[in-house]
DNA sequence: AAAAATATTTAGATTTGTCTAAAAATATTT
DNA sequence: AAATATTTTTAGACAAATCTAAATATTTTT
């Protein structure tokens, strides 16, 4: 089965968007992948028509098993470079994920299981996003987020909700990176914002829609 | 200046077949790219509108130095990836040709660069090319056709003369490697084949066509 | 140098993935 | 439950890269 360029990326939106709701909207498949509903329509008939799709006009669309098949290759491809581009060429891990997007394409198998056994078969990406095997199998990080936590729960920093440039600018700023350990001091209602005291820097303030992009496991 | 992958493709094809001839026809193009003369038209012109090619209707083409730096770009990504593929992730040297195909057109420069510094910046690939620099700069072999060594010269085989799957199935028959050492023991004028000794084989005999393939360095 | 053969370009069609605008279906509000 | 708003699909158009068939240039042969 040989798929183009953009008809992985489809595939690769719907596996990542239908992890919240078990279903994808166009809409929201339109927004993700920055194109109009009407070009979504088009590629869900195509993709649909190909079997690695289950849609019902007007109801939204899943994977199929073979969809998710599929889905799972290419995100063990991405995670893989990732790992590559961060654990062997020193690339910093908030400067990879455009990279990846491009690598995650390259299509021979060999290539995908030799890097990952080059790479010492790792189970996370830079990220702290679990890698697939090869068979499509990964560990589910037993991750908590961080707004879930009480305080005087200390904790360490294992992945972050998205990987967008906003995100990662203002993790950098907060200097707060995958492994970095932390104690939740208090919790304000209010605004639901956390106050956390850093290892290395101290207290910082933390708010709402920071605090649900991180993930952790308390320590 | 943001190429496609066709475009891409052009420009190493037209680089590589100028380097026999100064200028390269539609056909010989067309032949190179698997495609027909009435597309490689339609593409020379988009290239020259982009005045990355020197093109005068039916007079042939050729790059433009900005053409050239591009191809250039190309090309070294393409050895690079070779080189990773052979040394980091055991490769075989004769499988490499078509995954780097894919890989060389991963646009970022950065990862060029990280690439050749963690492979030690190498001069050669694993099929004995020079790799250029990142200024295009690349040693060129001082390599002698395996055709024109007088008897009783000892060699060492550096580079073949192209990566098409016939000439690399023969090689693996016979056994023939970058860095294979031998010994020319005699030429026949009548079909100007030669007997030449491995050190690992003994005695063999070589076409003309498969000599001319071949390119070493005397020792 | 004319005729024949070959090489190249032009003209028009096709496929893929996208778009806009309008129509149809679904969801929400009153 | 009607009216309104939103979402989704359909219809038709477009750009990129290719193709076939026909026209035109160039080269080779006689």
């Amino acid at each position: 089965m040989h798929l183009t360029v953009s008809e992985e990326n489809y595939i690769k939106a719907i596996f990542h968007l239908q992890e919240a709701d078990g279903t994808v909207s166009t809409n929201q498949l339109a927004a993700n992948i920055h194109t109009k509903p009407a070009s979504v329509t088009d590629m869900l008939k195509k993709l649909t028509s190909k079997r690695l799709l289950l849609y019902k006009p007007y109801q939204g669309v899943r994977l199929s098993s073979e969809g998710r098949k599929l889905a799972l290759e290419i995100v063990r491809k991405h995670r893989l470079w990732e790992s590559f581009l961060v654990d062997k060429l020193q690339f910093g891990w908030d400067e990879v994920h455009e990279v990846a997007e491009e690598l995650e394409h390259i299509s021979s198998k060999k290539l995908v299981d030799k890097l990952d056994q080059f790479l010492g078969n790792p189970r996370f990406d830079p990220h702290g996003d679990p890698i697939p095997d090869s068979n499509g199998v990964m560990v589910s990080l037993r991750q908590v987020n961080l707004l879930d936590l009480k305080p005087l729960t200390r904790a360490e920093v294992c992945s972050v909700g998205s990987q967008s440039p906003e995100l990662l600018e203002l993790l950098k700023h907060k200097q707060i990176l995958i492994g970095t350990r932390l104690e939740v001091q208090c919790k304000f209602e209010f605004d639901h914002s956390l106050e956390i005291q850093l290892e290395a820097r101290g207290n910082i303030t933390i708010s709402q829609q920071l605090a649900q992009a991180l993930f952790v496991k308390t320590i």
